[in-house]
DNA sequence: CATCCTGATGCCGAAACGGTATTGCCCACG
DNA sequence: CGTGGGCAATACCGTTTCGGCATCAGGATG
C-alpha cells in the first residue's frame, strides 16, 4: 500500500513518513534483506517492521525493496536512500553526544584575556591544567591591559578575563584568586642589586619603567601611588604596555620597575629580582566573568581555577 | 523534568527520544525562542510543543532552552544542537527527495556500452537527447566490440550496449533498434570512385580493410559471408579493431572497406562513399540490456532509445 | 497587589505503534 | 501436480504516544 500518498493530510509542508526510528528499521533491513532477521535484531515483530517500512516507502514515494523474488532485493531508491540512512543515524547520534557535552562544558570555545603580567603567575598551570582536563575545549587567549579587559567582557569578545587588582562593574563578578608580593626589578649593574632586600625609598632617585600607563586606573597608578605613601614621586624613564618589555628596558639599564614577584620567572639576562624590605607591598590578581554568565564551559574553567586557588 | 532518564527503558542501545519531529520542533522554538509563537508555526498547541521540548531533552540529557528568564535563552547544548538539527532536517529532506528520483530514474548512473561502427549513426542523437532528459544521471560510455559487450553486460560491469548485429544469450534481452544498409568507403583516387552505385562483385579484386576479426562472430565474418555469397573470397589487406582506424586505412589507399552507410558522417579526407547498386545489404544496430534489470535509470534510457526509433 | 504573559501540568480523545494470529504467495520437493 | 515450508502482508487488538483543552505556577509590570 505505498501507493496512497498524503490522503489525509490536507498540505504537508514536511516530510511525512521520515523518521529515525523508520531509517533504523530500513537499516537493518536493508542489511539482513530478510524482514524476519532484521526484526529479531531490531527486538520487535515481523509484521510491525514491514508496515513501517511501507510506511516509509509512502512518505517517500517508492518503493525501497523489491519483493517480487524469493530473496528481497533493494531497488534503486533503497540502493539511494542506504547511504544517506546511515549518514543520518550517524549524524544523530552525534548531535545527542555532543550536545550532551556541550551542556557538560566539555566541548566548545573558551576566549579568555589576561593582563601580561600575569603570564607568569598561575596563568601557566591554569591553561596546561584546563586543556589536560578538556581537550575539546578551544582555549583562545588574547593579552589585554584591566581597561580593555572590562570591555571585552562586556563586549562578550571574550568568556573569562584574569586582571589587576579586579574589574569594577555591575554585569561583572570580580573573585581575587591570587595575591603576591611585588618586587623590584633592576639591572644587575645597579649598586643596589648588591642588597638582598630593598626598601621602596631606596628607589626614589632611580628612573622608573612603569607599565601600562594609560588607561586609568592602571597597574602603574597603583605603583605611582605607593611611591607617595613613600613620600617621593619617582622619574618616569619609560612607560610600556606589557611586562615583558618593560622588562627588557630594564635589563639595558633603562631604569628600575616594580613587578609581581612571579615575574622573576621571566629570567632575563641583565635583570637582578629583589625581594621589598619588611612587609612587601602586594598585588592581586582576579579572575572576571559577565554576572550572566550561563555557558557551562566557562563555569568549568572558572571552578578550576578557585579549586587550583584552594590548593 | 528533564531529569528522570531511561527509568522504563532497562536497554537503551539506540537514542531514543531523538526524533526528526522534534528536531523540527526544536527548530522552531530556537527561532522564534518563544514557544507560543513556535508552537503557531508548527499548527500545534503550545502545551504539546512543551512536552516535545521536554520529551527530546530528556532523549539528549541536558537541557536545550533556559526558562529562568522572562524571554527564553538557549543554553550551550541548544547551541550546539541547533546547526546539527538544521544539517539533519535538511539531509532528511534531501534523503527522501534522492530516492524518489532515483525511482524515477533521474538520477544515477548508467554504463553505457557500443560498437565503435554505431558512433556515426543514431549514438550522438540518443546521447544527446539523454543527456538532455537526465541531467542528473552520470552517462559513462564504453567503446566495444560486440563479444566485450555481452561479457560487460554479464558482468555488470555495463548496464546497457548498442551491438552489430545484436547479442544473443538467455540473460540478455536485444532489441534491434536500427537497419541500415551498407556502403562502401574506398580511395578517393580508386577509379571505382567515379561511379555513383558499386556492385559488390566490382570489389573482388581490390584489398579489403576489415573490422573487427576477433572475437567471433564479428561484423568482419558479416562482411565476409556477403561477398562468399557473390562467389569470391576478399584478399584482406588489413583487419583492425574499430572502424574509425578502417577509415584511417582506406584513406591511405590500403583498401576499401564495407561499413555501415551512416560512417560517411565520419567525413575523412581521402575517403569516398558510394552506395550499392540495388537492394543493398543491410546491417543492423541492437539494444541489449541485461533480462533481470531493475534500474529504472536503464529503463528510462532504453524509453528513450526506443522512442527515437519509432520517428 | 492585581493583572498579564508565558511555560508547565492534568486529563482526555485520537492516532500510531507493536504483538499475535492468520492469509496469500512463491518455491521446492515428493 | 498437489503439498508443505518459508516469507512477507494483512487483520485485529491492546498499549503507548501524541495533541488538544483547561488549568496551574511563576515572573514581570502597572
Amino acid at each position: 500500500m505505498a501507493r496512497n500518498l498524503t490522503s489525509t493530510e490536507p498540505l504537508a509542508a514536511t516530510t511525512p513518513g521520515i523518521d529515525v526510528r523508520r531509517l533504523r528499521y530500513f537499516l537493518a533491513v536493508a542489511e539482513e534483506l530478510h524482514f524476519g532477521r532484521a526484526a529479531e535484531r531490531l527486538h520487535i515483530a515481523q509484521p510491525a517492521l514491514s508496515r513501517q517500512i511501507a510506511n516509509l516507502e509512502a512518505g517517500i514515494g517508492a518503493l525501497l525493496f523489491d519483493r517480487t523474488r524469493s530473496a528481497i532485493e533493494m531497488t534503486a531508491a533503497g540502493d539511494a536512500l542506504l547511504p544517506r540512512a546511515r549518514d543520518i543515524l550517524a549524524r544523530v547520534a552525534d548531535a545527542a553526544r555532543v550536545a550532551k557535552r556541550a551542556s557538560e562544558g566539555t566541548v566548545g570555545v573558551i576566549q579568555v584575556g589576561f593582563v601580561s603580567s600575569a603570564t607568569y603567575s598561575i596563568l601557566p598551570g591554569v591553561f596546561n591544567r584546563y586543556r589536560a582536563a578538556h581537550p575539546d575545549v578551544e582555549l583562545v587567549l588574547h593579552a589585554l591591559n584591566t581597561a580593555e579587559l572590562r570591555i571585552a567582557l562586556i563586549n562578550r569578545s571574550i568568556d573569562v578575563a584574569f586582571a589587576r587588582p579586579g574589574i569594577g562593574d555591575p554585569e561583572i563578578v570580580s573573585e581575587v584568586v591570587q595575591r603576591e608580593p611585588l618586587a623590584v626589578a633592576l639591572p644587575e649593574e645597579d649598586t643596589l642589586a648588591q642588597q638582598n632586600h630593598i626598601a621602596l625609598s631606596d628607589l626614589s632617585q632611580r628612573p622608573f619603567v612603569i607599565y601600562p600607563r594609560h588607561p586609568r586606573p592602571s597597574f602603574a597608578d597603583h605603583i605611582l601611588e605607593l611611591c607617595r605613601r613613600e613620600g617621593f614621586t619617582p622619574t618616569i624613564a619609560q612607560e610600556t604596555l606589557e611586562i615583558q618589555t618593560a622588562l627588557s628596558l630594564v635589563s639595558v639599564g633603562a631604569g628600575v620597575s616594580i613587578v609581581p614577584e612571579s615575574a622573576s620567572e621571566a629570567q632575563l639576562t641583565g635583570v637582578a629580582y629583589r625581594s621589598f624590605l619588611g612587609d612587601a607591598p602586594q598585588t592581586q590578581l582576579s579572575l572576571a566573568y559577565r554576572r550572566d554568565n550561563r555557558s557551562p564551559v566557562v563555569a568549568g574553567f572558572c571552578a578550576l581555577v578557585r579549586d587550583r586557588r584552594a590548593r
